[in-house]
RNA sequence: GGGCGUUUAGCUCAGUUGGGAGAGCGCUGCCCUUACAAGGCAGAGGUCGGCGGUUCGAGCCCGUCAACGCCCA
């Protein structure tokens, strides 16, 4: 073996072996209970950031565990054909050779994505090959593959006849730059200080106006009423006159709705029907006309007069410059309000309305939210229940169709002769009301989430009942970032109930967002993004992944800095010399795959399985609360603290002595090859590695999970290494070099301190022991641990003062314990009230603090 | 405006049944001890945001205030 770990040499090597030996394939383990993950599937287009990064790294370490204990795991991977984001990369590239989608028609440039996919859509999988991710590519899917485009039909159709899908004319909004409809939830509201344009509006029949405020004052253009609130005193008259609109001089009416504020602005608001939520209901209530003022292209239309044909942001200062131009403005004030953008491409949406597709959400939601509270389905950490409930209780009805090219057709036809809509799974051939031929396809496509939110079903096979469908569905856990609970996993909630009967998941893990060692959020655009395969080069994959899930806590956002990874890589080196002392220099050799603990072991030896056996029930119950931070954290403490400095130190003495070597072999090798099981999940190249050294040819991927038999320690483990500590303290105190010896008379009244301490105290304090009473006559200083004594001639060794000194503070150290544990004794209610055992314990500190202050003291006295 | 979260060592964060605060990095001193200097040993450093309450006992439970952050409207 090399003396240093090199991360890239040992990654480049498993990746391969692993799959070829069908190790992600859950067939592996044919006769185990199923468990199953589907990938949160990231973008075709997309490349691997560092949130992919930890929501991959934490599957692949559940995957990876359970396979190890035995379950059928199976981790599906795929990608996302992500209608506006793909259709935005292909344009773009086409651009570059100055062709729109529009020179090459629908159909070619449908091909030109394909063919883009095949080429460059493989990037994002391949990546995930680097970071180690066992996923099973058998099973690989795309959500705009046939399978899956049959599950979309099938949903869509069948949400249609039950009425949950519906067509109609509403405000939606529009993004100018993407040409098409978007959702509620791909809108981005960002404050930003924005004029509130006030413009008088004046009454048709006398004198005054009415003054209304606006942030988008060209929007008057489309104006068809004034509206006050009816309980409103200052517009009692006013109702039911009629105003004359400034600029196109239409006459429009003053009316009164309860949906207006009374307390915002004037009281009085213009009203919009065609571009805007709120002015559009008032309208339905008063039958008022709505005229459409912007086109799709965010241009004023022909309806707007003289400023036809301007942009919107143009026509908004047109408008303002000719209502003061004649008089109309009255002011404009610096206003503070939120503005939407297209979350696909930042640009201002327009509220529009417009005649598109709908998902009527409200009766889906009704199961979604009853499985969460029933608890079939739970969140980890449980808070964000809360905002799921809170999200699916105040839904608005879902906005699918989307004008743009690539995606999922809408499965609706219209008869070119009588108008009659058609939704059906397979293409019509014939209008069912008046029998004719001429039929013309419904030119959208469908909100790229609407088949994302099939994909825990639709990749095993939904709606054909396959084998994966009955083993794997539903799936063990969903694991993925909060920032998608809305758009993704709660689809997912109310489309599996519906289509399934079925939760899709028993649980849902929810982790934070990788953030910017100063905790700014990571992002392409404010440049901060660091690429993990540029860190998996510097430091390698497994670092970085076990960084990764080191550092995430349940649910807490993940000020990310590569100090981690550079941690990780340390312990890496660290692993990988602890194997190469056993490997090399012990002869560790047939260590069994499972099992082997030995059966009489020696003090150190007992110890150190007594504390694998607790370690790992305790980072399996951490494990198995997803808490994989912690888990990870207790067993790289114990591994470093515990296994490498103080077993394996101690292990090195027994090694020499022929008798003891054997069982010392056997515990160093089930210890050391139980660490690289518990840890390979999160380090699986590494441990891979150095399993091949162990000698039994066999791999760790496919290796039972440990469970160390229960094991008790010696009594006297915990006293020895307080003693050493305190020996070594008192060297580093005195700067008594390491190379000195001591020669040191160990008093042990309560028998803690048997014969093997000796060479343990040799070997970790270099000291040399005695048993027995201290010796007479030549000054001597002690150290103690508990009720043991170690006697240390002072002579030649150390400076007198500086052990006075040094005892001084011993004593003024104890005695602060001393007072504390005494003042807390002397209180009745503390005796009363405590349990027993913490009243007996306090007890038991003051006897020996007391005791200890005491034997500190007559040192000092004998010292002089 | 509503909801949620955060506030613990110089920095970034752990701390789930309330019983003497931990990690990584950084810092100080000593050590090239044949697994590892990407290391070892020892150490310094904290009124656990403020105030009040419950309790024999609060980083942890309750109330309140403050700062910062996120989501929704």
């Amino acid at each position: 073996m090399k003396a240093t770990y090199d991360p890239s040499a040992v990654e480049s090597r498993w990746y391969d072996v692993w799959e070829d030996a069908g190790a992600f394939r859950p067939e592996i383990n044919p006769d185990g209970e199923p468990y199953s993950i589907v990938i949160p599937p990231p973008n075709v287009t997309g490349v691997l950031h560092m949130g992919h990064a930890l929501d991959l790294s934490i599957q692949d370490v559940l995957i990876r565990r359970k396979r190890m204990q035995g379950y059928a795991a199976l981790w599906v991977p795929g990608t996302d054909h992500a209608g506006i984001a793909t259709q935005n990369v292909v344009e773009r590239e086409l651009a570059k050779e100055d062709i729109s989608r529009h020179d090459l028609g629908r159909e070619r440039f449908i091909e030109q994505v394909w063919e883009w996919k095949a080429k460059s859509g493989n990037r994002i999988t391949e990546q995930m090959r680097t970071m180690g991710f066992s996923t099973d590519w058998t099973r690989e899917r795309f959500t705009f593959d046939e399978g899956l485009s049959d599950a979309v039909r099938k949903v869509f159709v069948s949400l249609y006849n039950e009425g949950l899908i519906y067509r109609g004319n509403r405000i939606i909004n529009w993004c100018p730059r993407c040409h098409t409809a978007i959702s509620e939830i791909e809108v981005e509201h960002e404050d930003e200080v924005g004029e509130l344009t006030h413009i008088k509006y004046p009454f048709v029949e006398g004198d005054g106006y009415i003054t209304v405020a606006t942030t988008r004052p060209e929007t008057m253009l489309g104006d068809t009423a004034v509206a006050v609130h009816p309980d409103d005193d200052r517009y009692r008259d006013a109702v039911g006159r009629m105003i004359r609109l400034p600029l196109l001089d239409r006459e429009i009416p003053v009316v009164a709705d309860e949906g207006v504020e009374l307390e915002f602005g004037t009281g009085a608001v213009k009203v919009t029907p065609a571009h805007d939520p709120l002015d559009f209901e008032i309208g339905q209530r008063h039958g008022l006309e709505e005229i459409q003022v912007i086109d799709t292209e965010a241009r004023i239309t022909a309806q707007g007069g003289q400023f036809a044909g301007q942009d919107r942001f143009e026509a908004r200062e047109a408008v303002r410059h000719e209502l003061k131009k004649r008089g109309f403005l009255e002011r404009i004030d610096d206003h503070h309000h939120s503005v939407g953008h297209c979350s696909r491409c930042g640009t201002v949406v327009e509220p529009m309305l417009s005649l598109q597709w709908f998902v009527k959400v409200q009766p889906l939601t009704v199961p979604a939210i009853e499985s969460v509270k029933e608890g079939r389905t739970r969140f980890i950490p449980k808070r964000w229940e809360n905002n799921y409930f809170h999200w699916m209780e105040n839904l608005r009805d879902w906005c699918i169709s989307r004008q743009l090219w690539w995606g999922h057709s809408i499965p609706a036809w219209y008869c070119d002769d009588c108008g009659e809509v058609i939704v059906t799974e397979d293409v019509p051939t014939v209008c069912p009301a008046c029998e004719s031929t001429s039929l013309t396809q419904d030119p959208d496509v469908l909100d790229t989430w609407f088949s994302s939110q099939l994909w825990p079903f639709s990749t095993m096979g939904w709606p054909e009942e396959t084998d994966d469908l009955a083993r794997y569905y539903p799936t063990s856990v969903l694991v993925t970032g909060f920032d998608i609970i809305y758009f993704w996993v709660a689809r997912m909630m109310m489309v599996g109930l519906y289509s399934t009967g079925e939760e899709p998941f028993a649980d849902i893990s929810i982790h934070g967002l990788i953030r910017t060692p100063d905790g700014r959020k990571m992002s392409k655009s404010s440049g901060n993004a660091l690429d993990p395969l540029e860190l998996v080069e510097r430091y390698g994959a497994d670092p970085l992944r076990l960084s990764l899930i080191q550092a995430a806590a349940p649910g807490h956002d993940v000020p990310y800095d590569e100090a981690w990874t550079d941690a990780a890589r340390r312990f890496g080196n660290k692993l990988w010399n602890a194997l190469r002392f056993a490997v090399e220099h012990m002869k560790i050799v047939d260590v069994p795959v499972d099992g082997g603990y030995p059966d009489d072991p020696g003090p150190e030896d007992s110890w150190i399985l007594e504390r694998l056996a607790e370690v790992t029930a305790e980072f399996d119950r951490l494990f198995d609360e997803y808490r994989f931070s912690d888990a990870y954290g207790l067993l790289y403490n114990f591994a470093w603290a515990e296994v490498f400095d103080w077993y394996l130190e101690m292990a090195k003495g027994s090694l020499r002595d022929e008798d003891r070597a054997p069982v010392t072999r056997a515990t160093l090798g089930v210890v050391l090859r139980d660490l690289l099981k518990l840890f390979h999940p999160a380090i699986p190249y590494l441990t891979e590695e150095l399993w091949s050294e162990l000698g039994d040819g066999s791999l760790l991927i496919t290796a039972p999970w440990p469970t160390p038999p229960a094991a008790t320690g010696p009594e006297g483990m915990a006293t020895m290494q307080d003693l050493i500590v305190r020996l070594r303290r008192f060297r580093s105190e005195h700067q008594i070099s390491p190379k000195t010896p001591i020669e040191i008379t160990v008093n042990d009244p309560d028998g803690l301190a048997e014969e093997w301490w000796a060479d343990h105290l040799k070997a970790l304090a270099g000291c040399t022991v005695t048993y027995g009473e201290p010796p007479t006559g030549s000054a001597v200083s002690r150290v103690i641990a508990d009720t043991v004594q170690a006697f240390i001639p002072l002579e030649g060794l150390v400076d007198v003062d500086a052990e006075r000194k040094r005892l001084k503070k011993s004593i003024t150290d104890g005695e602060s314990d001393l007072e504390r544990s005494r003042a807390k004794l002397a209180n009745p209610n503390f005796r009363d009230r405590a349990p027993a055992e913490v009243v007996a314990a306090e007890e038991v500190k003051v006897a020996s603090a007391d005791e200890r202050i005491a034997k500190l003291r007559a040192q000092l006295e004998e010292l002089g």
